[in-house]
DNA sequence: CCGGTTATGCTCTGGCCGAGCATAAGCGCG
DNA sequence: CGCGCTTATGCTCGGCCAGAGCATAACCGG
């Protein structure tokens, strides 16, 4: 075993991405950062310490800390440390390695009185194409015609049908838009060098007619992770009830569905929601109803939690509304 | 910010659960470790060192380097670090803590001429529940009784409905058996003290009527490990071509099946088995067929690596057959 | 009371899935 | 050479579920 013994010393960050709904709109948990010039968003993290007991305990800690908030449900997301930051950074002692483990937390706001933080952005600042609700237009052609010139011209490498790949991620050309694909989004525009994060990390500056439309940058890779965060809270609302930690104790199936649009981003049918809602037995009726809604009170609900004792995959399956693409 | 110049230097083991399919059979490489006394079988690991360029490619150093193995596909599974190997080992020097980051990664061997390796060993020996393809007989009654002990002894904790769980997650009593909770039936298992490393981890002797039916015990905590690689490979055939990483470059459509069904270890229906597999065009023939099967000869196939590019999700969608609890 | 708005119930229809029947085409053996 | 065995392959039928939309209920503001 030649060199068994140079093994690295590395730095863990603890990374949050911390989600709530406030009016219909995810928001995502931010702490300034001073560290670049123009003060990116980033999310809260910190290094593992020794007084960490595991490695999820110092992730709460360091939010706490930083945010003074106490997290519920959180899950462990991805752990990366193949791209640390910048060129620059790279390029440092090769003992001064990062790797960030990041964890997906939900947190209900508003409900039991928690301190209403700074900080919550809404997630779409930072993915503004990854809205759909509206349905209508797809991608402003400023990005789609860049990402189409990226497509064409076929790089040094294989990967040789990059179009059909960018069809299908971005749901062009027919190709249904699948919301879960959030991160390949993501992760092409980068490619393309569309996002901000993408010219800063090679030292060149962002092309400044992309500002409008490449979405917020946040500080290192925290939007990668965001965009991480996105692609498995939309999967998993499917077959989990993670929903529910998201909304306040007790709820309308209305509030219920807008806050499955909202993290999805598409809009769903209403009728059949409410049908999949009631199969799946995943609510109870609490007898009260909720007035002032604009129209016919609705029937106020909260979550069952025996469902998960009793289905083998309970969660919110979207049947969405089809709206064709842009009139 | 207090303290927020304590951070701790770890350790960072890169470990590799490495898949094939032999025989319709899946294997797991392991190597040979020596260190607790019995040498139990452990997956390839090592720690990251100054030349490894990134973490999957540290983790294809290893691997080569223990087993002389180039590997194919490789995705990130999980960071394990709450629970570091044995509770002596927690007492540990704080500053000496090792987090560990497994990878799933699959080959297909016979193939290419692969040299066939030692160290194969076939999963369900450390997994013997659940192999479920015979139909037959759930769970050993040892272990069914010893885990139902388990659930109503109500623990000092919460977890109030432990009986409810088990019955869900080991498919009893109606319930349904989900192939891919493989990871949670384990850590039930463990939960239960019905495990060898549990007892060990506690500095007990494992109980010896257990033996035979509690599955082989891996090196640390590689069998928790290996269980999430079940899972997630499991769940990943369905929505993710992944199954074709296993196979030759032309196959049968039946020695897809039995692929299939050795990995998520149920019987499939197989005229709906093709039917699907048709349908998503996942394969094409080769126009060769294969001859020497006991019966009428099956056209060979190859994957058709495009579906990637025209199906939002092509999997193989495994529609079971439903065989009885046993007579 | 009327129109606007939201909530809720119900129906129709096509597609997919579970299940099984039926036929094709090899092999070994008497 | 034909028979029985085995596996491959094609096809059908019925039920369930999801997509889509019609219809009604119940509140609000004028």
């Amino acid at each position: 075993m030649t060199g068994a013994l140079e093994e690295v010393r590395v730095r863990v960050d603890l990374t949050a991405v911390v989600i709530a709904v406030r009016a219909y709109v995810p928001h995502v948990l931010t702490v300034g950062r001073a560290a670049p010039a123009p003060a990116l968003a980033a999310l809260p993290f910190g290094p593992l310490q020794p007084g960490h007991r595991s490695l999820q305990a110092g992730l709460r800690a360091w939010v706490e800390r930083q945010t003074h908030l106490r997290l519920g449900y959180v899950e462990q997301l991805y752990t990366f440390g193949d791209r640390v930051g910048t060129v620059a950074e790279l390029r440092q002692d090769i003992n001064n390695r990062t790797i960030s483990i990041a964890y997906l937390a939900l947190v209900s706001i508003g409900s039991e009185g928690l301190p209403i933080q700074e900080g919550w952005r809404p997630w779409y600042h930072f993915f503004p194409w990854e809205d759909r609700r509206a349905g209508g237009s797809p991608l402003p052609s400023v990005l789609l015609d860049r990402l189409l010139d990226w497509a064409r011209s076929t790089g040094p490498r294989l990967d040789k049908d990059r179009v059909g790949r960018l069809h299908l991620t971005f749901g062009l050309d027919g190709a249904p838009w699948d919301e879960e694909r959030a991160l390949e989004r993501y992760e092409m525009l980068y490619a393309a060098g569309l996002v901000p994060e993408a010219s800063l990390d090679d030292g060149l500056e962002p092309p400044a007619d992309l500002a409008p439309v490449a979405g917020a940058a946040m500080f290192a890779d925290h939007r990668r992770i965001l965009a991480t965060a996105i692609s498995r809270l939309r999967a998993k609302i499917k077959y989990r009830p993670v929903l529910f930690e998201l909304m306040p104790p007790t709820f309308t199936l209305s509030a219920l569905q807008k806050t499955a649009e909202a993290l999805s981003g598409v809009a769903l049918h209403k009728q059949n929601f409410r049908r999949l809602i009631a199969q799946q037995g995943l609510v109870e009726d609490t007898g009260e109803t909720a007035t002032g809604t604009g129209g016919r009170p609705a029937k106020l609900v909260r979550f069952r939690g025996e469902v998960t004792l009793e289905r083998p995959a309970p969660g919110v399956r979207l049947s969405a509304t089809r709206r064709g693409s842009f009139p």
